[in-house]
DNA sequence: TCTTTTATTATTACCGGGTATCATTTTTAG
DNA sequence: CTAAAAATGATACCCGGTAATAATAAAAGA
């Protein structure tokens, strides 16, 4: 079995790994994130159809207050909830066809070691979104 | 007189330039973003009682579609639109105060062209949102 | 100019994502 | 085992954002 590092926050912070949340931060792990709450309710229903749709809220909250998640805004609609694991996330978004690109390395860390010495800031994490076009859309859209 | 870049990429695109357009940027770059829809509309009651709440909305959406503006999820509440000079924003988000740090400097050069050629994607813009603790919440929480 | 067409606006009503409340259940502490 | 604390689920509600429409202003055409 693998471990599940939203588990494993919640654990740490002394809070109760109850069957609703195991349920939630496993479902928000095999998915790799990228949903809103609404459609975590929806899948949850077909093995734990016990779990309310106030729990998803208050649990995708403490997560996030715990640093391993983040709501983001797509535009329109219900907000997504990201991974945070190791505190950082970095995506692509295709401005045409709104299609997100996961990028797992992180090249920031010098740049993020300059603002924490420049600002006096203690750095945990970050979230970086690049806008864009895809490889698809350009083929689609020839670059005149 | 200073220019204005969301009017310019309004006229750019041959949008019209209205009034209630003029006094929405001018105030959105006045106050330097990090407004939400709503603070934007009471503030223009001031001078403009005539602009109505949907002319706001519709123009801040207009503008985020040509890409020099940007809603963001603080968390609970409204989204707050931030300014895309450049195509690009970076600021610090305290974890504790929750106080927002701008930065002006871009750090990310060297990262999205490598980003760029490694997925073959064209790069419009980006955003980085840093989250940490901030000076002053440093001094009043010892780091152990 | 005057007319026609198009773009923008203000008002209103409405939707739906998210929350406040609270009674019930589950877990922990003693 | 008992009391206190934490977590859950159902319901009703709020408010940020939108859809729809009629009025107005701007642009295009004659
Ligand atoms: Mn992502
Ligand atoms: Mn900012
Ligand atoms: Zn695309
Ligand atoms: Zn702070």
């Amino acid at each position: 079995m693998k471990s599940n590092f939203l588990l494993q926050s919640l654990k740490d912070n002394g809070h109760t790994l109850t069957r609703p949340r195991r349920a939630i931060c496993d479902l928000l792990l095999e998915c790799g994130g990228h949903l809103s709450a609404d459609q975590l309710v929806e899948k949850l229903q077909i093995e734990y159809p016990e779990i309310g749709r106030m729990t998803v809220y208050r649990t995708l909250d403490l997560l996030s207050s715990l640093g391993v998640l983040r709501a983001v805004y797509q535009g329109g609609g219900a907000a997504h909830y990201i991974l945070l694991e190791g505190g950082h996330h970095h995506h692509l978004v295709c401005a045409i066809c709104h299609r997100v690109i996961e990028i797992d390395q992180c090249l920031l860390q010098d740049a993020t070691e300059q603002i924490s010495r420049q600002y006096r800031f203690q750095i945990l994490g970050h979230l970086l979104e690049i806008l864009g076009v895809c490889e698809q859309c350009q083929a689609k859209t020839p670059l005149n």
